[in-house]
DNA sequence: TCATTGTGTGCGATATACGAACAAATGTCA
DNA sequence: TGACATTTGTTCGTATATCGCACACAATGA
């Protein structure tokens, strides 16, 4: 790719958007350009032809993003075969196990959510398609980067910001990389409370036809009616049976 | 706003995200260009900005978005306060009802799904937030629309591709423009069917402090257990207990 | 072979970014 | 309160980046 093949702008007001996310829904001119550490003309620019597009709202002081934004992450939800194929599997996994039940995928230092069957909701934190948590302290972050070459991982682990969000959250990199190991012998992992106090979960790996992992599946549930060390018995058979109903519909 | 306060190369780019949602999720630079009706060079350096980026994926002849793309419906979703201040009264609502429970917000012709609390899966459709229906036929959106002075409301149906879904489909714009008075005089809408055989709603506005319309909530129920005509009796009462508890948590 | 379709590149015309300058608003302190 | 400093939004000039067109080339199929 040639130096002039890269349109700047564009870079710029993706940048932008993004900006809107970090921290409130109001953002003056050079709020944004603080958060983008772009100038402020540049960004007076990007805000107003998102305002003038119907992206963004403008009352002369402040931008505030409008949902036609969301146009932009469902060209990926709608278009991507993944989440759809999985929903039907996941309500299914969901329903007979009483509990939640999501799908994600790895990006960067998070796995993002594509899919999810809720029953009673037991977080705090409301999870969507597109919602993102550190993949670190997430059952199904776990097994994704369990799925990497080791060195790929530590670099993840290495860029990621490990903080201690309860009391038993592993931190420790060397810990991680054990646990890796750990999650790649067993086939899943099992999260206890290392997210949010009350919530444990277990996930294993959607892998396609051609063993690699394109994904991962768990099931999450409250401390208080399901101990981590029952997880396994309760919920694997079921994650394996669902496993194993996706592995023949994922090509390529 | 100046001529020159609007960045062309970022509204193409843009423009080119959005060709993804219309069609498959891989597109040749010629694709992008059909659908974007912009020129190839141009498509091609947004989509090597959007690959460099990480936004897609190039494998030297078709582009696929990249759940990174999600980041940007994210800010959004997490810049807002709307949904996650109606989730939980979703939950609560979804629950009494034994029903899917949904709050949309009106983009353009389009209702977008910002929040949703969903039981058992009654639709063929895979409803997430920013799941897009058309809001002429949906519970949500005649709600949506009759709170619009009707002007508005008719330059949107003018604008809107009025298909005829199923038999049930009203696509002739006055007997919809009544429709909205219905809508605006009783202070809900019931749709039988109208979307898809076999699926009824029933949707209330869900209105500020100062009596502005901000969104729209609505529970679905298959049609073979709660016929269109049980659907006022049933949900309505809980669905004005939700409108008025949130009433007061709507500023500005 | 000759259309047809798709991708990559060079170039002149045009659009855009940056830094600086300025005006207006806001904050600070005696 | 008034004087002064700081922050913010906006404009301007110019160096640079980007666009759209035209053309070259490759692959495909009639």
């Amino acid at each position: 790719m040639r130096e002039t093949d890269f349109v700047s702008g564009f870079a710029r007001g993706l940048k932008v958007i993004e900006a809107f996310g970090e921290t409130r829904q109001r953002l003056s001119i050079a709020e944004a350009s603080k958060l983008t550490e772009l100038d402020r003309a540049t960004v007076r620019r990007s805000l107003l032809t998102l305002a003038e597009l119907g992206y963004a709202d403008y009352d002369g002081k402040f931008f505030t993003l409008t949902p036609k934004i969301l146009r932009l992450g469902h060209a990926y939800l709608a278009a991507t075969p993944l989440p759809a194929l999985l929903q039907p599997h996941l309500d299914h996994l969901s329903e007979r196990a009483g509990q939640s039940a999501s799908a994600s995928v790895l990006d960067g230092t998070d796995i993002v959510y594509v899919a999810r069957a809720s029953q009673r909701r037991v977080m705090s934190i409301n999870l969507t398609p597109g919602s993102r948590l550190p993949a670190y302290c997430a059952s199904m972050g776990r097994v994704l980067l369990a799925a990497l070459p080791e060195s790929e991982a530590r670099a993840i682990l290495a860029r990621s910001e490990l903080r201690q969000n309860t009391a038993n959250t592993k931190t420790d990199p060397e810990e991680l990389i054990a646990e890796f190991r750990r999650v790649r012998a067993d086939g899943y992992a099992v999260i206890d409370q290392e997210l949010e106090i009350g919530l444990c979960s277990i996930a294993v790996p959607v892998e396609n036809d051609r063993g690699v992992t394109v994904a991962a599946i768990n099931i999450g549930a409250p401390a208080a009616l399901v101990p981590a060390a029952e997880m396994k018995a309760r919920y694997l058979p079921l994650l394996k049976e669902t496993q194993a109903a996706l592995r023949p519909l994922l090509h390529r």
